[in-house]
RNA sequence: GGAUGGGUAGUCUAGCCUGGUUAGGAUACCUGUCUCACACACAGGUGGUCGAGAGUUCGAAUCUCUCCCCAUCCA
């Protein structure tokens, strides 16, 4: 009876040994077969160096999940790792290690060390991602800055143009003056800021009256084109399109009505301004106003701020001020607090001027992306709504072109004699600004000169094609018309306006198909007050010194036992300790099964306690099938914890260990096939959970082939009499009274509450009478 | 201001869709126990006006309405 198990307690340095083991045998290899195809499109982790986020890689361990429980279920899987390394986090951190300006360097050397940083900074999340044991395809891990990958960004945009859907285009733009490039909606975040608002006097043209209008953007005055005021604001009703004047610069300007002035803010009168905010934009184009420049790219003041050019825009600011107080035209100042935009990146304040961009059209497109969305499935439905009222919302087309260096350089030439823009034909991957064009001559006018175009992509136009890099698009026409549409993307649920959003529109555009069938949105892993972690708070938690010291599997679980489907969860290492106890039960659980021989054949005659736990067995597999079904791992994970504990450990075992223990007992095979059986169910429920520990104990008391080849059971497989589930309450109530009357009866010998295996005398009640012997013998009971 | 999700014992959470026995569980706390897998365990216990109010109903944590609070996203 010795059990094949010797150690006492679940140890995650043989994590190690499996690991190295499963990528010997290339357990997950991946090959085109006539099983249907289900591929993940997985999102690159961008490697921005510790701390990394718990949050980030919880959800990692879950992709895994779903991926290994498509794999359980008959599904030929492809899931693809990658290495998101393009944009500016990069270049930022590149600038700040190096103590370099990225304009004050040669481009290829700052590009150089540039991927110099990505590379050590990749390995070490490549590293912790294999640790975790996740099932990808590491063999080919992909990067989205390698030639192949941005060729495909580039074809994929020369496409784009050739149809049409790209146009330049000079209009307001959000703009950030550190960052130096375009940004778009999706990128700015709006933070509280403390600023002034002045109250400004401006004279009535012909008159000596003065209308007050205040703002927190002074500097702007010489840009100002009108003033703006409520149509139903009885304060200005006379003043329709009279004229002001604006103070120190003496430029007459109307006044307008407008319903975006609102009456309770400052006076009620605003001026508009070319541009202070995106407000500004639209009254300008609603009112047909020409704009004057009042910023350039470098976030200075220009001409057209007279005595006021050439300064910083905070500079401008104070100046302007200081002057309009000496000439009289302050009435007052407040400190109030101002939703200022930011640069998400940088945290510095955008500016709206006019630029240059290419815009990659998406207005066309919404009506379309909205109906076909609704053959996307959303797990959770609830975040459907995310990409809705988004799609509800956009209101440009898409400016994909940023002033930057690390990205994927936009391919096109110039022609100098003509000016046409000229784009290679797609294929390869081209850098305009460091090579001659593969053509001789402009197409146009017949010239021979050309100038590379330097500006690189928004990274989500790389990014929003990873459904077409990973199924081969372009490049292998027999596997991706076998892996495209793909299965799921999951991801996270703050990027669904932008990754999830810019990914249908791409694919859409190029495909005519949407890029999978399912949405797969996670919540955030959030603090423990319930915060949402980020490093200005100071609130994040380094997943790798945690996995370090629980081991994969511990964190497994305790992701999929702590995030429901689409929730945020908390993130608490008390909870991640709790986890650690269950896979310790677990392997105790395995290491008294492991002394027993293993039943695999059912007896012809089940004894009244094994056809109970097995019929208790089969609702746990329907009930984890439900959250496997919808790639909810929190269901599975505490219904088998809670089966595996609370009732098969605590109740069922026990009171099989008689008939366990005596060979010669009539129900011995019984309860040692009842025993396994449900212990192999528990290792093949969890196995998708905590790869590791199931593989161990399932090749060291079942098989000596992988646990991961094998399919989720199904309820339906095991042979059940359901009703048997009607003495679960009355059993585990009896075995309590047995257990409080020991513990309240005083042992003569002893003068303690008696042993669990001291006699005692209490009738099993006739309901229970089928479980009479194994109760008896279980609480040794006796007259 | 708008959207989404949430408010259940000290803390966390299930149940709510499909209203019905003493509102499950985890953790923490208290008490006891080494009982032939496990003290990372076992047994027992303290602790809840299910955010507030109203309505529907024989009956509401669960359905309806109003309000308050929290988180996240968007203006």
């Amino acid at each position: 009876m010795e059990p094949k198990i010797q150690s006492k307690s679940w140890n995650h340095e043989i994590e190690k040994e499996i690991l190295s083991r499963w990528e010997q045998d290339d357990i997950y290899r991946f090959a085109i077969t006539d099983k249907p195809a289900f591929v993940i499109d997985t999102p690159p982790p961008y490697p921005s160096g510790r701390p990394w986020h718990i949050g980030a890689a919880a959800h990692y361990a879950q992709i895994d999940m779903i991926a290994r429980t498509a794999r359980m279920t008959g599904r030929n899987v492809l899931f693809p790792i990658g290495i998101d390394r393009n944009g500016l986090p990069v270049e930022i951190y590149t600038e700040k290690k190096y103590k370099v300006r990225m304009r004050q360097m040669d481009r290829q050397k700052f590009l150089d060390l540039c991927r110099g940083a990505l590379d050590d900074l990749e390995a070490e999340m490549l590293q912790i991602m294999k640790n975790m044991g996740l099932s990808g395809n590491f063999k080919e891990y992909y990067r989205t800055d390698s030639d192949e990958y941005r060729a495909l960004t580039q074809s994929t945009f020369i496409e784009l143009w050739n149809r049409g859907l790209v146009y330049l285009a000079n209009r307001p733009n959000n703009y950030c003056p550190d960052c130096g490039t375009t940004i778009a909606d999706a990128e700015i975040i709006y933070n509280d800021l403390p600023t002034k608002l002045v109250y400004m006097k401006f004279k009535v043209s012909g008159s000596d009256d003065q209308i007050i209008i205040a703002s927190t953007r002074p500097e702007l005055l010489c840009s100002c084109q009108a003033v703006i005021v409520n149509p139903e604001d009885e304060r200005y009703l006379d003043y329709q399109d009279r004229k002001v004047i604006l103070p120190l610069f003496n430029r007459e300007v109307p006044v307008k009505f407008h319903h975006s002035a609102k009456m309770e803010f400052g006076s009620g009168a605003v001026m508009v301004c070319s541009y202070g905010d995106q407000n500004d934009v639209q009254v300008f184009r609603e009112l047909g106003l020409k704009e004057i420049v009042a910023l350039n790219e470098n976030g200075f003041t220009t001409e057209a701020a007279g005595p006021y050019a050439g300064l910083r825009v905070n500079q401008a600011r104070t100046k302007v001020i200081e002057d309009l107080k000496a000439a009289g035209f302050v009435e007052k100042e407040e400190n109030i607090m101002h939703r200022t935009p930011l640069c998400e990146r940088s945290k510095t304040p955008i500016e709206i001027i006019p630029l240059h961009d290419y815009y990659v059209k998406q207005l066309d497109f919404i009506p379309q992306l909205h109906e076909m969305s609704k053959n996307l499935k959303f797990h959770p439905e609830m975040h459907r709504q995310i990409l809705l009222n988004w799609l509800d919302s956009i209101a440009i087309d898409w400016p994909v072109s940023r002033r930057r260096f690390y990205g994927t350089e936009i391919p096109i030439w110039y022609c100098n004699s003509c000016k046409s823009p000229l784009l290679p034909n797609p294929g390869r991957y081209y850098r305009p600004w460091k090579e001659d064009p593969p053509f001789s001559n402009c197409q146009k006018c017949g010239g021979t000169e050309f100038t590379g175009e330097d500006r690189t992509f928004d990274t989500w136009m790389d990014s929003s094609i990873s459904p077409l890099f990973v199924t081969k698009f372009c490049r292998n026409e027999e596997l991706h018309s076998y892996t495209y549409p793909t299965a799921v993307r999951p991801q996270a649920k703050d990027i669904i306006r932008t990754w999830l959003h810019y990914t249908m529109l791409r694919c859409v555009q190029l495909t005519g198909k949407l890029p999978w069938s399912e949405a797969w949105i996670m919540g955030y892993g959030v603090d423990e007050k319930g915060e949402k972690m980020s490093k200005s708070k100071g609130n994040v938690i380094d997943p790798f010194p945690v996995i370090q010291q629980y081991g994969a599997d511990t964190f497994r679980f305790w992701s999929a036992s702590e995030a429901n489907l689409g929730y945020d969860f908390r993130c608490s290492e008390q909870r991640i300790a709790g986890a650690q106890k269950f896979m310790s039960k677990l392997w105790n659980v395995g290491r008294f099964l492991s002394s027993f021989d293993v039943v695999s054949d059912r007896p012809s005659e089940l004894e009244a306690s094994d056809r109970w736990i097995l019929a208790e067995l089969a609702k746990l597999v329907e009930e984890c099938r439900r959250g496997y079904d919808e790639y909810n791992f929190f269901v599975p994970a505490n219904a088998v914890r809670d089966f595996a504990w609370n009732l098969f450990a605590a109740h069922y075992v026990e009171m099989v260990k008689g008939r366990a223990y005596n060979q010669a007992s009539p129900g011995h095979a019984s309860a040692l096939y009842t025993l396994h059986k449900c212990f192999k169910t528990i290792l093949l429920l969890l196995a998708p959970i905590a790869p590791f520990i199931t593989e161990e104990l399932w090749t060291k008391m079942y098989s000596d082939k992988t646990i991961h080849h094998q399919d989720l059971p199904h309820f339906n497989q095991l042979d059940v009499d359901g009703e048997m589930t009607r003495f679960t309450t009355p059993i585990t109530e009896f075995n309590s009274l047995v257990w409080n009357k020991k513990k309240e009866t005083v042992s003569k010998e002893t003068g303690k509450p008696l042993s669990l295996k001291d006699p005692i005398d209490i009738p099993v009640p006739d309901q229970l009478a089928p479980f009479r012997k194994d109760l008896e013998e279980m609480h040794n009971l006796q007259k």
